[in-house]
DNA sequence: TCCTTTTTGTTGTACCTACAACTGAGACTG
DNA sequence: CAGTCTCAGTTGTAGGTACAACAAAAAGGA
């Protein structure tokens, strides 16, 4: 019990770390910001998008929250805070009671189609504007690389494995026999 | 007005982005989690150790939001709180009677003593142990790529040009003459 | 069938953060 | 010195999020 790992961590890994507290600290702001004149968060508008890409624009409520990586109760606060300004639906689930499926409204529909122009432009021009491909490429490992870590069952849609897991438009055979009734999808949060 | 960039991005920026994205949600939680046991969050210890780290422990509220990336409007809240828990005390500024130091007392010093090992260990475990040096350097420099992207005017601390931009172990010769009963930096978040 | 466990949401409570309005202290001008 | 402007911080208010306790439906067992 002597030495545990070591106290202090090298200089250039304090800078790393340093740096991506502090895009932790800005970046979420930052983009809510851009999508502010939507009137919507960006939370919201990957829940929309979700919405947008799922068959039949609905999503069980757990399948929203793996997509989103958000807590179902979060979750459950963010749609009825959608549902009031009507740009998503809850209905119970046919095929099990305990579930709700929410419904992307034509309203949702059209502010989702108005805010991806202005997420895609922010995104660009506050994270990818500045990287090459390789630049976009090594993002996209490390961020994998710590996910895994704080993920390592791989609950999330984002780290699962297979083409659907994080932006594909749709996963249109994702669970066998589902009717598009009943959205699908095992994996939840927490 | 016919073409606008591109509406949507390309698959691979998607994938980064979208990953990017569950990391600017799950990780300060994640992060924060781990500091629990120390009773104080990720961004309470942040503001110890930028106090632990200056002149005399002590810092002016406006030096503390540089560093910690954060308004003043929270920064004065949070100072707040950790007075109450008595890590933290406030005392006026001699030179400037509008500035507050903030300034870290006996127990603060005890708290972050501790939970700098916390800290480190999750850092560690959550963020670099899956990293070789070239991810640490590519960590950064991403970073920093987005960074400046979003304070392009280099107002904060860790985009701020010079070697004690982001960790140094205080910066004895910050400012010219200034006392240690005035820590100064004239930098702030908004 | 009855009982227990798991799953799916929902909600009470507490805390945190942003924004904007506000106070008081320097700085600057005439 | 009055008047104006800027700077440093504080606080009212609103809204978002986490955690835990809860209700209801489904699943599984004896």
């Amino acid at each position: 019990m002597s030495f545990m790992s070591s106290p202090v961590l090298r200089y250039d890994q304090r800078v790393a770390v340093a740096r991506l507290h502090a895009l932790l600290e800005l970046l979420p702001t930052a983009l809510d910001k851009e999508l502010a004149p939507a009137g919507i968060t960006s939370f919201e508008f990957t829940l929309l998008e979700a919405l947008h890409e799922a068959d039949g624009h609905r999503l069980r409520l757990s399948a929203l929250a793996s997509r989103t990586n958000a807590t179902l109760a979060r979750l459950s606060r963010v749609v009825t805070s959608l549902e009031r300004k009507d740009l998503v639906m809850r209905a119970p689930c046919e095929e099990d009671g305990r579930a709700t499926n929410a419904i992307l409204t034509d309203a949702g529909e059209t502010v989702f189609a108005e805010s991806a122009g202005l997420y895609a432009d922010a995104v660009r021009r506050m994270i990818l504007d500045g990287l090459d491909d390789d630049g976009v490429d090594q993002l996209a490992t490390l961020s994998y690389a710590i996910l895994s870590k704080l993920d390592p069952e791989r609950r999330l849609a984002v780290t699962a494995t297979g083409a659907d897991s994080a932006v594909c438009a749709a996963d249109p055979s994702a669970t066998s026999e589902s009717d598009p009734e009943c959205a699908a999808d095992p994996e939840r949060t927490q």
